[in-house]
DNA sequence: CGGAATTTTCTCGACAGTCGAGAAAATAAA
DNA sequence: TTTATTTTCTCGACTGTCGAGAAAATTCCG
């Protein structure tokens, strides 16, 4: 059943179309943001004032820039409207970050974090430390933080705030929504979805909206995003749980405690124990060091054949895995990022035969695979743009002071 | 970027609410459509009176129920305000159902197809027939049909238009909305989408709302649906090519020309060609009766040991299956349909095992997995409240006659 | 049989929002 | 200084929802 409508409704939808386009697209003047909202100029006034004596956007003063005629003013979103902290957790280290509106980032500093002790316990006292550390650092009030992004590799449930399993706290699950209530607004993703968010709008931009498109990272486990433009033109995105969707019955041990997930076969791991020929049913080791990859990746690529054939088989169980997923959506374009996107040259022949065994690899051809080595930088903008989504929403959702005139 | 919102809007989208609480729920009364709705009982009478104005809705005389105070007058929507076709293609029949737009059965009946002739410009014009045939027999004009439901297994594009890839016709693509362009709303589902649609609406009905839920069709093809319910508390569906997903690198030949398809193994000639031990490589025969299967069942049931095995591995492919699109969505109840389903028994065993290999399996349980036989019934239910709803929105859209006072 | 109680439906005025048109403002060019 | 041009702002018309209370229709009860 669908949802009743209201006239407020339709402000604050409204508003929040204004006030994304001039985020998103930076300062705008009233005609622009008319012609880019569809919105009558009437009533592009009526919200610009109401958020202006909201003190969440201001006029920049005119930029007379050629022409005649009466001088564009600007409009721009207040930076020091509010503020968002972005938390990246990896495997090794916690990474915050403090953004103000406009999205540039004001302050970056890392924690690491002790392999030894896994508990969520803990790891939720250090969290809260780090998050009041980033406040004493920038002088900022708690109330001036209008929203936490935390992402994390792992499954997320569906509500955006509790985290089901993950690569560092296994099946130890994580409300960080309760844990942090006194924060306004936290949100948890999962990490190659905030690639996936981001490239998906940087194909917005581009002009190339609408189309479906994949992320997949490659590293210690694999993921994988899928951002589609949906029927209202908005974005979105799912985070299938890739790395550990079966891909053969070949008996190789997971260390989610399953046997024949992808990440089995082309997590580094996974790599790892075929290029070694150690049995496929060892437990494998927590973490690779990056420089036993590359230089299993060196033998292979001078012709060592053991190395090369467990590049091989990454990549097999890559495409085959792809396929599938192709199969449940529809074919669309693949962007590699993590660390395991440096080798490449060696996965590609594999990725491309496992693709090419199934139906809907023939009827749609090989899709086009791209490379994007910068995953920091994708999961930050990710995490800038849903935060900043949500939190134009709220802004727009606030209804003004009435009397303040 | 989100879409401009007006008043006009919040219109038609409070008018297709109260249309599907009609039509959805039956005829309700002026209070009952307000407390179900969430509208103002002002609002709901502004509407009541514009659907009746425009002859969409009518007033029964009241059905004085006990109670004192003034009886409510029942508003239920004119069965005669229009008419919907659903037609249903199927390998060896077309059937046609005429239904008026309170949903019941008008007329039914089926043209079959002749097997040799798959050419699709030979289909298209007995198809036109056939609508006309449907026409003719309730003496109806073009004009009160609303809409044109059409359904078929295989691969339908997004746009619910164009058949991509069928069983019958292979990869010749039909649109058949510019193939029947005189008629006014058509649209192509999926078949088994159709039963996930109706299992879906038949889920929210008994207060299971929001659930994600399967279907499964088994048969001569394998089909699956899926249904979620999305954030407004709306029913989306969608039609994964499940039965051409990689299984595995076995080398069984499909129909479609790959090779490992989950049909392969766990469509009805797939199950014959293991029980006969015929060569995997073998192109599958077009169609296998019924009864062939039923002797199969039998003799697997009476312990005939490659018979047995033959649904063992079905089963298995589709646990796997199953397995896998869980792993990329999450995990969810299943209904089994179509003639398949009466092996259920002999394929149970081999749908557990796929289930329970994964990570997704261990993490969440065996899902619950239902038979649902009269997979038809499903299929129109299906027809049905698709075409319907969309009729609501287009009813609810249309401005009323000004001056028509 | 008539009035009170009750329940439902309808109506009216207030309020919120969008839109088009045209007035007002601000600048460059003539 | 005037005119042309472009942008912004303002006003009235229109559409929509909502709450409150009037009006209608029925049962209950003396």
């Amino acid at each position: 059943m669908l949802t009743r409508s209201s006239t407020e409704l339709v402000r604050q939808q409204n508003s929040a179309l204004v006030l994304a386009s001039l985020r998103r697209l930076g300062a705008q003047s009233h005609t622009e943001l008319s012609a880019r909202t569809g919105l009558a100029s009437a009533t592009v006034s009526a919200i610009t004032a109401e958020l202006e004596r909201a003190r969440i956007i201001e006029r920049l003063e005119h930029q007379s820039a050629g022409g005649r005629g009466r001088p564009r003013v600007l409009f721009s979103p207040r930076r020091d409207c509010g503020y968002l902290v972005a938390v990246r957790i990896s495997s090794d280290v916690v990474q915050y970050s403090l953004a103000d509106y406009a999205g540039t980032l004001i302050d970056r500093f890392e924690e690491s974090r002790q392999h030894a002790d896994p508990s969520t316990e803990r790891f939720v006292v250090t969290l809260r430390e780090g998050l009041a550390k980033a406040l004493q650092r920038s002088a900022l009030g708690r109330e001036r933080v209008l929203a936490v992004s935390i992402s994390s590799k792992g499954i997320v449930d569906p509500t955006a705030t509790r985290l089901l399993w993950s690569p560092v706290f296994g099946t130890a699950e994580i409300d960080f929504a309760s844990v942090l209530c006194e924060w306004s607004s936290v949100t948890l993703s999962n990490e190659t979805l905030l690639v996936a968010h981001a490239l998906g709008r940087r194909a917005e931009k581009a002009g190339e909206g609408g189309r479906s498109l994949a992320a997949l990272s490659l590293g210690h486990s694999v993921g994988l995003g899928i951002a589609s433009g949906d029927a209202d033109g908005d974005l979105k995105v799912s985070a299938p749980n890739f790395g550990h969707m079966l891909h053969a019955t070949d008996g190789k041990a997971c260390r989610c405690g399953a046997q024949g997930c992808i990440e089995a076969s082309a997590g580094f791991y996974g790599i790892l124990r075929t290029a070694f020929e150690v049995p496929p049913d060892t437990i494998p080791a927590k973490f690779v060091p990056l420089a036993e990859m590359d230089k299993i990746a060196l033998r292979a690529r001078q012709g060592h054949r053991m190395s090369e054939y467990a590049f091989r088989q990454a990549g097999l169980a890559l495409g085959q895995g792809l396929s599938r997923v192709f199969s449940l959506h529809e074919s669309m374009p693949v962007t590699i990022t993590g660390l395991g996107a440096r080798f490449m040259d060696l996965l590609s022949r594999g990725i491309e035969e496992g693709l090419m065994q199934t139906q809907q690899g023939r009827l749609q051809g090989m899709p086009a695979i791209t490379i994007a080595p910068d995953e920091a930088t994708l999961v930050f903008e990710g995490h800038l743009d849903r935060a900043l989504t949500q939190v134009d929403r709220m802004l727009a959702g606030e209804r003004p002071v009435t009397g303040d005139k």
